[in-house]
DNA sequence: TCATGTGAAGGAATTCACAGCG
DNA sequence: CGCTGTGAATTCCTTCACATGA
């Protein structure tokens, strides 16, 4: 039996829903109908058991003795994570990585519509980006309001980084990707996802570290 | 007194070394230098009782009833992230996304060069990218040799990436950071990282989702 | 019988609150 | 006295192991 659970999801379920959702496409693409906790699990990088337990907090949804389907696990899953609505986006700062933004293809298989570019720099505004004109951040507000943008995703250097958060949030935006390496001040009800990639080389880099330093 | 601990600190605790680092060169390029756990924190995005713990761990670093000496502090922490060393890159992909990583200008500022880039397109095969001309992936193993690569950076579809991972990884990096959205089979003294946008941007969906079912 | 789903156990990370030291 | 450094308490997450039910 199908049930859904309350909202209550711990947040590090939530961070592998988007690998197990890509995994059993991947399933899906292969023809493969059913599948186990084990199998999910290989393919996504985690235990059987974790698996299994982060599942449960959404609900229930395989077959005791047997498996889980593939399609409608998938469904499942997509539904929990809010993809079958569309989500609105907006990117700031059109530099190398706002275009590679702007032009990566495969938005996790659709559910998510780059709907708005802009920048600071008159090279790039008035500039056509992946089908969209690029317009002058200083405009932002009106380009949310008026694209009904519900995602921002900020790939501009640290300084600017928090001016444009807080006009994005003044706007009513609600959720942010920021690429930029500062920790943002944001109101409670605002969520911000970083990805640093600097940070994560320099993590890297302490591994490396560690591992000569056990010779 | 200083003293640097054993090797046993906490991966969360790593995981937020880059923002102190960061949060403690912006503060040296303001001009302070001395500071407290309190603003240090602030300016990290984390609990001041959190960042005397995770300091706690490297060492002991600070003067009671005075604070840390910026400038010592994020020496500190740049020797215990190990990038008083050079680490050599390759970037494997020169797509969207590998472009804009071979363009990065600040790569944490330094201890990180892009010696060589790799790609399977003959479109880009040849060409120049950020003063590196890009060679093909087959070669993979034969240049990692030459220019003593010892982190590589993967921006390519995820079908690919697992056989360049165990190529990478048989060339003898130990030291991956991946943005394809898969979860890669390494040995166990192997360590990645991933990036995954299409993720991020689905956590970001889920908390919208949340918030709608709220109301 | 077999793999799911889940209480219970165990481990990790965070927060608390204060001892310790300049 | 003030702020660091840290045991203790708490909360959160993961793993275990088995009852459950198709």
């Amino acid at each position: 039996m199908v049930e859904l659970s309350d909202g209550t999801v711990p947040a590090a379920t939530v961070g592998r829903l988007p690998y197990y959702l890509r995994a059993l496409r991947d399933l899906a693409a292969e023809g493969v109908g059913l599948t186990s906790s084990t199998e999910l699990a290989e393919r996504s990088g985690v235990s059987s058991a974790q698996l299994r337990k982060d599942l449960s907090y959404l609900g229930s949804f395989g077959t005791r003795g047997v498996g889980y389907d593939v399609e409608s696990l998938a469904s499942y899953i997509t539904v929990a994570l809010g993809l079958e609505t569309e989500h609105r986006l907006a990117i700031v700062g059109i530099g190398n990585l706002g275009h590679a933004l702007a032009n990566y293809s495969g938005y996790a298989t659709r559910g998510f519509q780059v709907v708005a570019l802009l920048d600071a720099s008159s090279d790039v505004v008035g500039t056509r980006v992946a089908d969209v004109t690029v317009e002058h951040v200083r405009g932002v507000a009106e380009v949310i309001q008026r694209e009904r943008v519900s995602m921002v995703v900020l790939a501009l250097p640290g300084n600017v980084a928090q001016d444009v958060a807080d006009a994005v949030v003044g706007a009513g935006v609600r959720e942010i990707l920021s690429f930029a390496p500062v920790a943002l001040q944001v109101p409670d009800d605002v969520v911000v996802r970083s990805v640093d990639v600097g940070g994560e080389l320099q993590i890297l880099a302490f591994h490396a570290a560690t591992r000569a330093a056990a010779l």
